[in-house]
DNA sequence: TAACTCATAACGTATCAGGTTACAATATTT
DNA sequence: AAATATTGTAACCTGATACGTTATGAGTTA
């Protein structure tokens, strides 16, 4: 159960491996092998991280893809359940 | 890491929730509250779990959300990752 | 036979990742 | 100060994918 709210991944991305590296956004684009506008995307929480982005990310900072992948899917399943009590769906149980 | 080829999260759904209680992928739908179509393409592996799907899962089948999605997160970095050595990605340093 | 169940194809809509190009606003450097 | 570098972002395009409806064919059950 997630207990509260996670940040951008871009967020993380930014303030631990880019900052801390002292490089470019336009110099971390290139080595990611991503255009400029897609990395900003993602640093400035517009785009989530794809699972080809964690792999991508896992290499360059040689950190692992599954927690990349993983900061995503909290921060999607974050948003997805501030709208639990809109979805029509009844409890399943056996017929 | 990864360790072993994760499972279709949606052959996971069949075989653990739909089929132990019984009922028909048709029952299933409508509890849910989604098409027929779209719940037979998770089940059989043309689809995937989506954040607001997972939640919906989690209130039909009384499981986590987090569950579901990490399932999925966990097959679509397994896919991702088969093709780690064709991205052009370098390391990343300090400047 | 009739009714139910299921997978799937064809079609449309919406969202989103990602690219290129271009522009404006800051920083930085010379 | 002037020139250069850096960054965010808008406009536009492509491709993938989630989801819906409708229709068809195949299998199963009453």
């Amino acid at each position: 159960m997630l207990m509260h709210n996670p940040p951008h991944p871009g967020e993380v991305l930014k303030e631990l491996c880019i900052e801390p590296l002292g490089i470019t956004v336009t110099d971390a684009a290139k080595g990611l092998g991503i255009s400029r506008k897609t990395l900003s995307s993602i640093l400035n929480g517009k785009a989530g991280i794809s699972p080809e982005m964690a792999v991508r990310l896992s290499i360059a900072f040689n950190t692992s893809s599954e927690s990349w992948l993983n900061q995503q899917s909290q921060y999607d399943l974050w948003e997805a359940e501030k709208h639990r009590n809109e979805l029509h769906v009844t409890q399943l149980s056996a017929a």
